[in-house]
DNA sequence: GTCTATATATTGATAGAC
DNA sequence: GTCTATCAATATATAGAC
């Protein structure tokens, strides 16, 4: 997972991988018949710590649903905090890395992906009257998704947190903007 | 250029570059010490290219200055429509395969994206009082390209057009917002 | 299930004739 | 500047004893 992470999965050869951890090839080739195999594994493993170790602690400290997006956006920024802009989403380096050249990976991918904007969906949800009536929350919770995933490129690619930063700020202006928009309306 | 965008830098060797272009190895590492030496050549292709094969033509069917951002937007699309969603911005797929793993490679990254940025920003300085006059016109710009390289990822992903467009529309519906917003000002 | 040893192909890169 | 031949290292994966 961390050797993927930092290295993309051409990046990063089964000796590493091995060595890393400390076993042996035998065992490994036990376990997962082929490399490709690890990464269906490990793209599992992501979607099993998808809540327990993002959403649930990133949501925690807040309590209006919106905010809650912005907690989200801030955990992320946490990361590129922690690795000194030099890692973000492990599941968008790989969409961009495998593309569809592996359409059991690309698939799983997908997958994350879905999961991960349907928890900002139900942030939108939750956040009922607070956004307009007529939003298309499937579509701006994919736009929050793209937002940070867009974010942590470029703050990666510039080192620097000023980009995420202030792709997070105009992405608070529009939040701003709809949530006035909805207090009219409601008037 | 075209093997590195369809498979990414690792996931293509010198062997399938030379059989491709159909040269011998002599001649290669005559003009390019190192693989990383080509890549570093291409990026440098893409930046001469960046104006005349995506801007300008682009830009080119819009007149207003605004329109020209979702222009470029369409450029985009239309690489997924060409490709079936296999192939999105390399420039993206490189700075999140590489990371700071190579760090003359991501210096040049930052650098084109400085320079799409450049392009967009632009086309809203020539919008002028169409948008409110507290905009930070350099946060805006790098949040389209923000978006269109998250609009790409996640198109890619999902091998559908659908999040792409309507990450388009959810930014289209801001750029509305924002424009109505200065026209209110100036009144 | 895990170990060591190794197979086989491919990796990026080089040598040296022409 | 380009060619053929090839190097040394590494790639993923396997064999077979324990």
């Amino acid at each position: 997972m961390e050797l993927f992470h930092a290295k993309g999965y051409n990046g990063v050869g089964v000796a590493e991988i091995l060595k890393t951890a400390d076993a042996r090839s035998g065992s490994f080739y036990h376990y997962f018949p082929t490399k490709e195999d690890l990464l269906i594994a490990v793209l599992a493993k992501y979607d099993e710590l998808l809540w327990p170790v993002v959403f649930e602690p990133a949501f925690a400290p807040a309590r209006d649903p919106i905010e809650r997006v912005f907690s989200l956006m801030a955990w992320y920024r946490n990361v590129l905090v922690k690795t000194d802009c030099r890692q973000g989403c492990p599941i968008g380096n790989l969409a961009l890395e495998i593309g569809d050249v592996q359409p059991r990976v690309r698939e799983r991918l997908a997958e994350l992906f879905d999961a991960w904007s349907a928890g900002v969906h139900q942030c939108l949800d939750e956040a009922g009257g607070q956004l307009p009536a007529d939003v298309d929350r499937t579509a701006l919770a994919d736009f929050v998704l793209i937002v940070m995933e867009g974010g942590l490129m470029l703050a990666r690619a510039q080192s620097s947190l000023a980009p995420f930063d202030a792709a997070v700020g105009v992405l608070r202006d529009y939040f701003d903007r709809l949530l006035a928009n909805a207090a009219e309306e409601s008037n």
